[in-house]
DNA sequence: ATACTTGCAAATCGTTTGCAATACC
DNA sequence: GGTATTGCAAACGATTTGCAAGTAT
């Protein structure tokens, strides 16, 4: 079964969360997750992937982008990550990882998952289940 | 030393890190730190506090609040928490503690620093030290 | 054909800023 | 008195929304 159309594969992965495979969809899903199968590790914000976007010649306006990253948050195919306030980064990783932050620069960077581990977690409080963990290391670029 | 006039621990503590000790950073002062020594904890964004600032008599402006916030924070006085996209908490812990987040409804808590703990960490990648190690648990509020 | 998407511009939200009036030392 | 601080309103940047036009199934 392996496609012979270019980006099949992204059109399965549209379809398969319940979004149709349009135009711009398609081209910011191949921007964000590249070509094929290969998986990108990519922090975007909306205006970087409007830059992009134009770049590429692919003409979405910054709301459809908006729109587009928040529904593909919803459906599963990216995480938002706050770092600060005021700007919203997009992961493609949406496994459990966690992330560096470069204060200065605004970057932010996947921390390998096993270079990170909890010896000790709370409880949640009564009432209530915990629904993600985020641990955000917080650099300063020296000099 | 026991000092008799209400308050003027605040007024010090102002004074301490070069802030004058005015009516509006008093009075919110009072509010976020409580009227003497007694350590509080609290959570508050800009919004909250200035309703809390109006109900308690004191006429401040918004523009003030955030000013405030944003100095007591430089000033170390408050540790500013990015949780969510387009608001900022203002914790009045200083020291080094993480939070649980309840996502339904945007309150923040305290993690007791004993009950988190990392057995690993990584390396800073080279060129940067880590200024800050922030864990956010992200919680739902059940049924 | 019909429901979903898009673009655009206007609206909104949280936050910051400029400047004249005011309070602190 | 001189400088720091305040209030107000306007400015701002990021994000969302309403609606008419376009596109996928």
């Amino acid at each position: 079964m392996t496609g012979t159309r270019p980006y099949s594969g992204l059109i399965e992965k549209l379809k398969s969360v319940g979004l149709r495979p349009t135009r711009q969809r398609l081209a910011l899903s191949r921007l964000l997750f590249g070509g094929d199968g290969e998986v990108r590790d990519r922090h975007v914000t909306a205006e970087q992937l409007h830059g992009e976007a134009l770049e590429n010649g692919i003409r979405v306006s910054l709301a459809t982008i908006y729109n587009t990253l928040n529904q593909f948050t919803r459906a599963g195919l990216l995480r938002e990550v706050v770092v600060e306030p005021g700007r919203s980064y997009f992961d493609t990783n949406v496994a459990d990882h966690h992330h560096f932050f470069f204060e200065d620069s605004g970057r932010l960077m996947d921390i390998p998952d096993e270079s990170v581990e909890l010896a000790r977690l709370p409880d949640a409080p009564s009432g209530a289940t915990v629904r993600r963990v985020d641990i955000i290391i917080r650099l300063e670029e020296e000099e």
